[in-house]
RNA sequence: CGGGGCGUGGCUCAGCCUGGUAGAGCGUUCGGUUUGGGACCGAAAGGUCGGAGGUUCGAAUCCUCUCGCCCCGACCA
C-alpha cells in the first residue's frame, strides 16, 4: 500500500476522551473511530490487524478439527426461551421487534443456535465429537461501556462449541481447546496467565480464563510466584497460618459495647478483640428461581467476603446485601451488632428462616468475639462449632497479596489486575438437556450431548497487544498481527534517486511475499518517522542519503536499533527478520 | 441505575464566574523558503458555541428541560 493513498488518520495529540493506553493509541494511530458509546468502527489499519488475528484463529481452530460456521446475529425469542436465557440475560440483551410484532434479539453468544443445529442433525455417538466455531459479531448492552474497545456493546468474537457423547470426550475437547488457545495467544505475541475461573450462574463444571496482566483490565487474579498456580479472585484460595486459640469460656458472655459499629471499632474498644479474633457477620438475600431466603455469611474479622463465591455456593443464586430494615426485622439489631450465636432461633421467633454459611478460616476457632444480635452488645468466648449452628463450611473469603499458595509449600500469592482475552468452559449438559439435544450412545441408550464453549474476543487481542507492547512513541505490534510487516520510508520525495530506490524496494519486498507500506507522502522525514513509530510497523527501511553508496537503513521498531544494509541484500534481510518465529 | 465531569472550526483547548461584534495552537488550502525525528514566513477557508424552551434591548455566557460522551461505583454466562 502507498501511504499517500491509504487512509491512516493519525492524531498528533491525545484524544480527550481516551483514558487507557490502548484506547489512546488506537485513536492516535488511526486504527479506530468511535461511533457511539461502546461502538467502534475499525479503520483499514485495524481491519488488517483484525484479519491477521482471524487468520491465526482459523488456523488453530482448524488444526484441532474445528469447522467454521457463520450463524445469524439476529435471533428469534423462542430459541432463547428454550434455554431460559431470554429471561436470564435481562437488560444485557439487545431486544427488538419485527414488523409483525414478534420478539427478536441480537445474539450475545451462540450456544442456543449451535445446539439447535446439533439436536436436529446429530443422532448417533458415531457422529461425535464435533467442534464447531465461527467468527462473528456479538452484542451486549453493557451497563457501562468503557476503556476504548475493551468493554463494548458490539464486538467480534471467535466462539467455538464442542459436542461429545460423554464427559471423557468433553475433557479431551476442552484440553484441545486449551492447547489451541495457548498457541493462538503465543502467536499473537501476548503474555498471558491461565486462571481457574468461576463458572458463574450458567453452571458448568470447569472453566479457565486466559488473562493478560494489565492495569487496563477489570478482573483481579492471584498468581503464585513459585508453582504457577493462578486463579481469578472470584475463585482463588490461599493457605493461611494457623491461629492458636485459648481454651476460652464455657459459654459466650455478653458485654456492652456502646457505639461500636465496625470490626475496627471493636479492636479499639476496651475489652474488645483483634480483628482476627472476631467473627464478621454479613446478611444477604439470595434469590433463585423466584424463591428468596436469608443467608448469613460468617468470616474472620480481618477477611473480605468474595461475593461470587457466595453466589456460586448457592448454585448460582442471585445474591444481594440485605437492607437495614430487613436486618432489623430478621435479628432485632442493626448491622454492627450482628452475630451467628442464636441467630436461627431469633429469626424463627419472627417467623423467618436463615441459612448460615461460614468461611473455612473460621473452622475450629474458639474464644472469638461477635455481635450479640442486640444493639450495642457483643459476645466474647464464642466457640464456633459449639455456639453457632453452621449449615455449611465453605470458602468465602477474598485472597490478598502475600498469602500462601494453596498448591505449594513455599509459594506466595500476588494479586494483579488483568484483562480476560479468552474463556473456555465445560458446559456439560445444560443446553443439551434444556433444548433436547441427545444422541444414542454405544449401548443404544439416549443421552444428552455433553458440550463445551470456548470464546476469544478479537478486539481485546488487538487492544491487549497494545497495552503490552508500546512505548512513548506509539504502538509496537507483535510481528504476527502487525498491519504491515515493514514500511519503506522515502525521506525526500523530491529526490528522484531516493524515490526510485524506494519504489524498487517496495516492489521487491512485495514480490517476496511481504506486506509492505510505502511512505510516499510529500512530508518531511521527521513527520514520517514519527508516524511510522506511532502505527508501530515492526521494521522500517529508510531510503536516505546513503542510497548513493548502495545502502539503506533497517530500523527495528521494538529495539529502536538501526543497521545499514546493502540495497541488494535488503529484501532477504527483511524477510528473514520479519518472518522469523511466526509459526 | 447512583455519583462526578465535559459538550465552542477536523483535533487539543481558552472564553462562561461578572451577558455586549466567537478566539488560540495544531491540522487543511494557496504561494514562497526549507528538507533525517512532528520546519519557517505570508495569505486564506472553516464554527446553527450539542439540542429545545425561557429571562433580557441583547445569551457561548444566566435559568429550565433534553440529548450525547468520559470517569468512579453498581452491573458484567
Amino acid at each position: 500500500m502507498r501511504w499517500s493513498q491509504y487512509f491512516i488518520p493519525t492524531l498528533r495529540e491525545d484524544p480527550a476522551d481516551a483514558e487507557v493506553i490502548s484506547h489512546k493509541l488506537l485513536l492516535r494511530a488511526g486504527l479506530v473511530r468511535q461511533l457511539a458509546a461502546g461502538i467502534y468502527s475499525l479503520l483499514p489499519l485495524a481491519h488488517r490487524v483484525n484479519l491477521k488475528i482471524q487468520q491465526i484463529l482459523r488456523e488453530e481452530m482448524n488444526r484441532i478439527g474445528g469447522q467454521e460456521f457463520y450463524l445469524p446475529a439476529l435471533n428469534p425469542r423462542e430459541i432463547w426461551e428454550e434455554s431460559g436465557r431470554w429471561t436470564v440475560m435481562g437488560d444485557n440483551m439487545f431486544r427488538l421487534k419485527d414488523r409483525k410484532g414478534a420478539d427478536l434479539c441480537l445474539g450475545m453468544t451462540h450456544e442456543e443456535i449451535f445446539t439447535s443445529i446439533a439436536r436436529n442433525e446429530i443422532r448417533s455417538y458415531k457422529q461425535l465429537p464435533q467442534v464447531w466455531y465461527q467468527i462473528q459479531m456479538k452484542f451486549r448492552d453493557e451497563a457501562r461501556p468503557k476503556s476504548g474497545v475493551l468493554r463494548v456493546r458490539q464486538f467480534i468474537m471467535k466462539d467455538a462449541y464442542s459436542f461429545d457423547v460423554n464427559e471423557a470426550g468433553l475433557d479431551k475437547s476442552f484440553e484441545d481447546q486449551r492447547e489451541a488457545y495457548k498457541r493462538i495467544f503465543n502467536r499473537c505475541g501476548l503474555k498471558y496467565t491461565i486462571v481457574e475461573a468461576s463458572s458463574g450462574a450458567m453452571g458448568g463444571s470447569a472453566s479457565n480464563e486466559f488473562m493478560v496482566k494489565t492495569d487496563a483490565g477489570e478482573d483481579l487474579i492471584a498468581t503464585c510466584d513459585s508453582c504457577g498456580y493462578a486463579g481469578n479472585l472470584e475463585k482463588a484460595t490461599s493457605r493461611l497460618p494457623e491461629i492458636k486459640d485459648g481454651i476460652g469460656l464455657d459459654e459466650p458472655v455478653e458485654f456492652p459495647t456502646p457505639g461500636v459499629r465496625t470490626i475496627e471499632d471493636l479492636t479499639k474498644f476496651p475489652g474488645g478483640a483483634e480483628s482476627d479474633r472476631q467473627i464478621k457477620t454479613l446478611i444477604f438475600v439470595s434469590t433463585k428461581d423466584g424463591e428468596s431466603e436469608f443467608v448469613l455469611a460468617l468470616l474472620r474479622g480481618d477477611h473480605q467476603l468474595q461475593e461470587t463465591k457466595l453466589s456460586d455456593s448457592l448454585a448460582g443464586a442471585e445474591v444481594r446485601p440485605a437492607q437495614p430494615e430487613e436486618i432489623r426485622n430478621l435479628l432485632g439489631a442493626d448491622a454492627g451488632s450482628l452475630g451467628g450465636v442464636g441467630a436461627k432461633a431469633k429469626a424463627r421467633e419472627r417467623g423467618k428462616e436463615i441459612r448460615i454459611l461460614a468461611d473455612l478460616a473460621l473452622k475450629g476457632r474458639r474464644n472469638m468475639t461477635t455481635g450479640a444480635n442486640k444493639d450495642d452488645h457483643h459476645l466474647r468466648g464464642v466457640s464456633i462449632s459449639r455456639d453457632i449452628a453452621v449449615d455449611r463450611w465453605i470458602d468465602l473469603r477474598t485472597v490478598t497479596s502475600g498469602e500462601g499458595c494453596p498448591q505449594c509449600e513455599d509459594g506466595t500469592l500476588e494479586v494483579f489486575k488483568a484483562l480476560e482475552i479468552g474463556h473456555i468452559f465445560k458446559l456439560g449438559t445444560k443446553y443439551s438437556v434444556s433444548m433436547g439435544a441427545s444422541v444414542l450412545n454405544q449401548e443404544g441408550k439416549e443421552v444428552p450431548i455433553v458440550m463445551g464453549s470456548y470464546g476469544i474476543g478479537v478486539e481485546r487481542i488487538m487492544a491487549s497487544a497494545i497495552e503490552l507492547h508500546h512505548d512513548a512513541d506509539g504502538i509496537i505490534w507483535p510481528k504476527a498481527i502487525a498491519p504491515f510487516d515493514c514500511i519503506v520510508t522515502i525521506t525526500n520525495m523530491k529526490q528522484d534517486e531516493l524515490r526510485d530506490a524506494g519504489e524498487r524496494l517496495y516492489d521487491d519486498l512485495q514480490r517476496a511475499g511481504l506486506d509492505v507500506l510505502l511512505d510516499d507522502r510529500e512530508e518531511r522525514a521527521g513527520v514520517k518517522f514519527k508516524d511510522a513509530d506511532l502505527i508501530g510497523i515492526p521494521y522500517r527501511i529508510t531510503i536516505g542519503k546513503k542510497v548513493s553508496d548502495g545502502l539503506v537503513e533497517l530500523f527495528e521498531r521494538r529495539t529502536k536499533t538501526t543497521e545499514d544494509v546493502r540495497i541488494k541484500d535488503a529484501v532477504e534481510r527483511v524477510q528473514a527478520l520479519a518472518l522469523a518465529g511466526l509459526l
